[in-house]
DNA sequence: AGCCGTTACTAAACCGGTAAAGTCCTTATT
DNA sequence: AATAAGGACTTTACCGGTTTAGTAACGGCT
């Protein structure tokens, strides 16, 4: 089995009978020659099938159509998770439209995440960075301003310092559910919340507290846990085993996944949804639709989310604009089966 | 803001006090140096915190740490199944031990990924690739082959050609899933398959009917979906709509979330799981548990199964050793709720 | 002493591009 | 007619490693 033998820029610049600098300014559409040279050229690479060598590109300094995505949370989790994936496919729809493939990589600690960016910036594997699920002094701000690195942040800006973020407004929407959970009648109101260290999740919990304190809820119970299914059962198995007069009527759960866990917990426990408790979810993947009674939730258009991460990081690449604050569309309720006057 | 200066090979070398050369044989494990500079040039090089530069590296002929996988599925679609994100993160989990990327990327078409594998190998972008949702006569393997590039294919050896591949026996686990629900009572039994051009719907469909004829049941339907909940629920629905007595009293689904989605149809539909109707799930991510009554399903590490792929690519790039086909465990029965005899 | 074979290292030639500087040829300007 | 100003390319110097060929020093052997 012969390989193919590797076509270069000076075979290509051969075959158009040019020099391999003028192959190099017609790909990068630089200005400097004639349109025919420029077809010529471009005829001859395609014949030749040849793309240019990204190792090549990058060493000689030009910058890398990669961008890389470094996601630190325990790898089993985020099998499930349908966020993440739902949010690369996001990214993906933009950065396919400029040929550009994405460096994913799934770590444990923000300081091995700060270790790579490094490395993947000082060894120009990518041009740019997607930054995930910022907490409280997150390192990885200071970090990447040193190295200069362009990079979008995805969060609230009080979490990403001077970055260019991209955010939702997670208070407001916390805000809208327990209000609308009040009007419907609730006095006594739980949330299921995330892991406590990410800086969003504390900005709901803060949020959730406010909100509770300011329409004077008779209860108001807040739980953090890991985001998984099962955290989700446990919190709800917890909050609803308390006497009828004395549990909450209403729960907001911070993902749907956990939101569906509780669901099936309070059939279990042998209540009914909406009747005995209102159940409100986050994030409204299609799993929400397809649970009966279907699923109220805050829901947000995550692909959309992913996809104007990717353009706001594209401008910060090529325009260099960094600093800006970007808010995508706050979560919309969309009452469904789960909640109803208590 | 100062960019921190680069440094490079050269610096090292300059205050380990040899040559740029000597530097690389020590990373590089080679022999022709004494301990001492071998230490020396150590020394030197985590003072200065120097790790190779990745694209220099390549250019110059040796292997790079990044491996490649396309999906070609429409992004909205797989932003739900579990399976994918699960199966990445377990892809990861070996890679991370070797310090090593995933190049992902998300596209249309297979000719698209054809013309994708061409470019990352030739450009050296990748030192092998992960293949994944084979089709009949899939042009990748005769593209691979020519290229040269190791990879590993995800799917039957009869799907993948001559390429190393890894896979469950399909066949096997449509059987035990027929013959579970035989077993029970069930006569009338359904598959709401998956996307009818894949490889492995087309195995699991042929093997459904075989063991259908095998166990003479009476009445035996399937029906081809795009994996999606909505298409999962309107199979079910159609199906659950004919008269009690010609109804499928069982359905097998090609993954959880058509599951999901059927369960809630009955329920919909006022049949009761398992009474009226048993279903049965596929892949069996942790969804499966989330559900009342919970489901049952064929189960398999998905995890593992990830995890497997990336260490059989792992032994194809280093080792050469092409052509294998590496069986991982069949999907095996996990018995819940959501089935009883008719 | 003279020769050979190692060992430990250096010098220089790539790898496949990019980018700055240089060359040559037209065309417009004074 | 002499000169300046562009346009269209070519030359050439890197980028930061790997690798091959080459060299100096040293020890063993006849």
């Amino acid at each position: 089995m012969t390989t193919p033998s590797r076509v270069t820029i000076k075979d290509v610049a051969a075959r158009a009978g040019v020099s391999k600098g003028a192959v190099s300014l017609a790909f990068n559409h630089k200005p400097g020659l004639s349109e025919a040279t420029r077809d010529r050229i471009f005829e001859a690479a395609r014949q030749l099938g040849w793309a240019p060598n990204l190792a090549a590109r990058s060493l000689a300094g030009r910058r890398v159509d990669v961008v890389g995505l470094a996601i630190c949370r325990p790898a089993r989790l985020l099998g499930l998770e349908p966020f993440y994936m739902e949010f690369i496919s996001g990214v993906e729809s933009v950065l396919t439209e400029h040929s550009c493939s994405l460096l994913l990589r799934l770590l444990r600690t923000v300081e091995e995440e700060v270790g790579l960016l490094d490395s993947w910036w000082r060894g120009k594997h990518v041009s740019g960075s997607i930054l995930v699920d910022f907490r409280a002094d997150d390192p990885r701000v200071a970090a990447v301003e040193r190295l200069g690195m362009p990079v979008v942040a995805v969060g609230h800006p009080t979490l990403t310092g001077g970055l260019t973020s991209v955010w939702t407004d997670d208070a407001s929407a916390v805000t809208e559910a327990v209000r609308y959970l009040a009007a419907l009648g609730h006095r006594r109101v739980a949330r299921v919340g995330g892991a406590a260290a990410l800086g969003h999740t504390a900005i709901r919990t803060a949020a959730f507290d406010a909100a509770a304190r300011g329409l004077e809820l008779s209860g108001a119970w807040q739980v953090a846990t890991d985001f998984s299914g099962e955290a989700g059962a446990r919190a709800t198995r917890s909050l609803l085993s308390a006497s009828a007069s004395d549990r909450p009527t209403a729960i907001v759960y911070d993902n749907d996944i956990m939101a569906v866990a509780g669901l099936s917990v309070a059939s279990e426990m042998g209540l009914s949804v909406p009747g005995d408790v209102s159940l409100l979810a986050w994030d409204d993947s299609q799993l929400c639709r397809l649970t009966h009674p279907t699923l109220s939730a805050m829901s947000h258009d995550v692909h959309g989310f992913g996809a104007e991460v990717a353009r706001t990081l594209f401008g910060v690449i090529t325009g260099g604009e960094a600093g800006g604050s970007h808010p995508v569309p706050t979560p919309v309720l969309t009452p469904r089966g789960s909640t109803a006057p208590p």
